[in-house]
DNA sequence: GATCTTCAACCTGTCATACCATTACGCTCG
DNA sequence: CGAGCGTAATGGTATGACAGGTTGAAGATC
């Protein structure tokens, strides 16, 4: 039943010994050449473990240079996270449920900013709320509209909500063909933060989730007119 | 700039033949050394794109048989989410933001329970509860408290969910110290999920909500008690 | 004729070696 | 003491080789 692959083991060693703080973040890995010995493996298999510790962005690692311990960032989150979402795209169904599992995460959100945000965060909300009503034309609403949302997530407290919340505006506003109407929304869709805000800054958890429902699902809604 | 590596160019090659559908489920790729040829490329080029589409999800790949295009499954998420997961684990606060993340989840997975759970679902979800309540030990009591709370993901007709939130309920659970008043925990547990239970079978969305995040916030206090 | 066995071709996993571009580092030169 | 350069080391890639597993079909068995 040892169908472990040489690589695995490797591996298995290397983030061990990365993660239990033996090598801290910046830290130079011993080379590959190096590595070879160490484990009694060609340089395929040692190649391979730091592949895959890579691409779990523990390591960094430049032509030339030997690899350096890294600290995993928010962006590599949403890059795997990413990867996820593009299979869902891709299936019947996928974009539906990704648009429920985003009203989850921005209801739930919204729902523990009202019961969190500070007056500061109340004030960055509003000023990211400004900023997208005053937008000039599409593209700059689109984008200060995923900041209205990231300044929710931000009052949270939770430092990976940003990211994820992000990445979600991104994929939707990814796939929606163009919004040809997207007129007659703007004028919706502001009225809605306006709710939204209003009632995370009144500390009113149920009207902050029922606005913050109402918006996606006009949002939704607008999505698949679009299609046939 | 173009620091593109060999890899790369040919793992996005293969990924859109097999995501554009010319190359379907169970469909066999060529051998490495034929993807040699066809991209100009050495067998370490070819091998390391091929492990990287492995890696997610996308190929299923065992030794001395040719690599398969394969469905990416739940629980090939869950392990790419359990990565993350153990990241947060091994930082200062991680415990906290994953536990804040599960109320996050969770509440809104028992909202959208509320709102949707048809007669089939509420009769599956008292059935998980009531198998939680007859649990003998500690370990069937930890396991069909899991598939309590997977009854409720199950309710809301989007599969993921239920993935999902048994990984977060097995991370934690993997994190807690042996819960030394497991005797008290379990009744006041018992109390609250049949307060979830009632509140989604009455359709109370605003109930529902809150009994899920006090059940969580009291799971959250016991945690933090074993910890000096 | 159907099913089991065997076997040869093929494939991947791994190792070894070689070469190039890039980086790191010590040395020389000012 | 600092700047610039050249060399050694390193990762990225290519190629060849071999061991062990898989596959599919020919052959054996019933």
């Amino acid at each position: 039943m040892g169908k472990r692959r040489k690589y695995e083991e490797i591996a298995e060693h290397l983030e061990l010994t990365i993660v239990s703080g033996r090598l801290k973040t910046g830290d130079r890995l011993p080379s590959e050449r190096d590595l070879m010995d160490r484990f009694e493996a060609g340089r395929s298999s040692v190649r391979e473990a730091l592949f895959v510790l890579q691409r779990k962005g523990l390591l960094s690692a430049n032509a030339g240079a030997v690899a350096r311990v890294a600290e995993p960032t928010a962006d590599l989150m949403i890059e795997e996270l990413s990867g996820i979402a593009r299979l869902f795209l891709a299936r019947p169904d996928g974009v539906r449920e990704l648009q429920d599992a985003r009203m989850l995460f921005e209801v739930g959100v919204t729902r523990q900013a009202a019961q969190r945000a500070d007056a500061d965060a109340v004030e960055r909300i509003r000023a990211a709320l400004a900023a997208n009503e005053a937008a000039a034309d599409g593209d700059s609403f689109v984008a200060t509209d995923i900041a209205f949302h990231a300044s929710i997530a931000e009052a949270c407290g939770t430092r990976a909500y940003v990211a994820v919340g992000t990445a979600f505006s991104e994929w939707l506003h990814m796939q929606r063909t163009v919004s040809a109407d997207a007129g007659a929304t703007r004028a919706e869709a502001s009225a809605q933060h306006r709710a939204v805000f209003e009632a995370i800054a009144a500390g009113d958890v149920v009207a902050a989730e029922d606005a913050m429902e109402r918006h996606l699902k006009t949002v939704s809604t607008y999505y698949w007119k679009g299609i046939p």
